[in-house]
DNA sequence: TGTTCAATGTCGCAA
DNA sequence: TTGCGACGTTGAACA
C-alpha cells in the first residue's frame, strides 16, 4: 500500500464525469491497483477513486500542465470498463509505502440472516399455536423469509427487515400475491402477511395495515436474550 | 488528518457486532474525529470505521490486553447514537499527520436529471402526437418524472430510470393509482404509464406489462446526439 | 459468470 | 429533521 499526501486535481470520466479542483489530499494506492481519494472530512467514501481491476501509469506533465506546476499526471484505467481518473499531483508533501499482507477479514453479527434464524426459533412470537413450515419459501419471484401456518391452519408469509421500509412491504405484497394463487397454500383461507422489523416507519405501517398486514416489531437483543435464556433450560 | 499504518484489531458495535481480527491495516483519523480501518484491497469501502460526529479516546491497555501485546487501545464513540468502534494497536508502523484544509469538493455532471430533461425536449420519442404537460409533475405520493399527453388526448405518466429494476415499475404503479382517481387527469380514458431506463431488466419488464405499462428502452448517447443534431438545425 | 438483495450503506434534495 | 430516491453504489449469496 502506497500512502501520499499532496495537492492534487483530478478528473474522472466514466459513467459520469467529475473534476475535482486543485486542493491537499490523501491518495492511497492499495495493492490491487485500486485507488482512493480522500478529503479531511467527509464520511468513508472517497471524493474520487478507481476500482480494481485497474492500472496505474506515472506519466510526466504535458508542457503545459508543467507550466501550471503539475510535477506528476497519474492515468488510472480500470481493467473491464473505459472508466479512467487523472490525477495531477503538484506537490508531494508525503510519501510511502508499506507491506499490509492479506486481511482475515471481517466478521459480522446481527443482521437480516440472524434475526430471520432467531425468529424461527421462536416462531410462537407471531401469535399462540405457529407452527414453521420453513425458512426461505422458494417462489417464482424469490424466496418468502419465513413461511408458516396459524392455529387454524392458515397460511403465513413472514417478511423480515432490519428496517421497516415501504419497500419491504411492496415485497411482501408480491410473495402473498402469488402464494395466493396457489391453492394448496391459500386451502384454508387466504395467506396473511406479517411484516417484522427492528422498526418500522410510519409510512411503512400504514401501507401494511392497509393491505391486511400485519405489523410486529423485534428487538433483535431481547430475541438473542430470549435464545439464551431457552438455551439455559434445555 | 493522521496516518497511522498498524498491527491492530477492532471491534464495532452499535447496528451491528463485528470483529476485525489482528492484521496489518491503515488507519485514517480524519480532522472531524472520523475513523477510516483499510486492508490493502477491496474497493472503497473500509472494513471498519465511524462516521462523524464521533470522539477519539486514546487509552492504556487493560492488563489483561497488555498481556497480549496491545500497546494502546483508542475508543471511538458517536456522538449522536451509541455506536463505538474500538481499536487495540499492537504495534505502529508508521504515523504522521497532515494539514489537508477544506477541499473545494467534486463538481458532478448529474446522468438522471440530464436524462429527464433530454426526454422531456424530444417527447414525441413516447410516440406521435404526444405534448409534454410538465417534468416533475407533483402527486401526493411524490412528483412524477414526466406528465404528457398522447395523440387522443389520454394522460400519460413517464418514470425515468437509469436502470430500470422492479422499484421503478412499482413507484409508477403507484403514481398511476393516484392519478386515476383525479377525474381531470383520466376523463380521456385512464392515465397510461411508460417505464423508461436506459436497460430494463426482465424481471421489472415482465411486470411492468403484466400491469399494462409500456417499457421504452432510451439510449443517453444517442439521445444526446438527438439533441446536438437539433442544436445544429435550429 | 451473471443476477438479486442487503447495507453500520452514503449522499443529496426537498417538504 | 425526516422522507425519499439515486449511487461511478459495494458486497455477498446463489443459480
Amino acid at each position: 500500500m502506497r500512502i501520499v499526501v499532496a495537492r492534487c486535481a483530478a478528473r474522472y470520466t466514466g459513467r459520469l464525469t467529475a473534476e475535482l479542483p486543485l486542493a491537499t489530499r490523501l491518495i492511497v494506492v492499495k495493492a490491487d491497483g485500486s485507488v482512493l481519494l480522500h478529503s479531511d472530512g467527509g464520511s468513508y467514501k472517497p471524493l474520487n477513486w478507481m476500482s480494481p481491476p485497474c492500472s496505474l501509469a506515472v506519466l510526466p506533465p504535458e508542457e503545459e500542465a508543467a507550466a501550471r506546476g503539475v510535477g506528476e499526471v497519474w492515468h488510472v484505467q480500470h481493467a473491464k470498463s473505459d472508466d479512467r481518473l487523472e490525477i495531477e499531483l503538484h506537490e508531494i508533501l508525503h510519501d510511502s509505502t508499506h507491506e499490509l499482507g492479506v486481511d482475515p477479514g471481517l466478521v459480522k453479527d446481527g443482521v437480516e440472516a440472524h434475526l430471520q434464524a432467531l425468529l424461527a426459533e421462536q416462531i410462537h412470537l407471531l401469535g399462540p399455536g405457529h407452527t414453521l413450515v420453513r425458512r426461505e419459501y422458494p417462489t417464482a419471484i424469490g424466496p418468502v423469509d419465513i413461511l408458516a401456518r396459524d392455529a387454524s391452519g392458515g397460511t403465513v408469509a413472514v417478511e423480515i427487515k432490519r428496517r421497516g421500509d415501504i419497500d419491504g412491504v411492496e415485497q411482501l405484497t408480491r410473495y402473498l400475491e402469488l402464494l395466493n394463487r396457489d391453492p394448496l397454500l391459500s386451502g384454508k383461507g387466504p395467506v396473511r402477511g406479517i411484516f417484522t422489523a427492528q422498526a418500522i416507519k410510519p409510512q411503512a405501517r400504514v401501507l401494511a395495515e392497509d393491505r391486511g398486514i400485519q405489523c410486529i416489531v423485534v428487538d433483535y437483543d431481547a430475541l438473542r436474550g430470549l435464545d439464551n435464556a431457552e438455551d439455559r433450560l434445555f
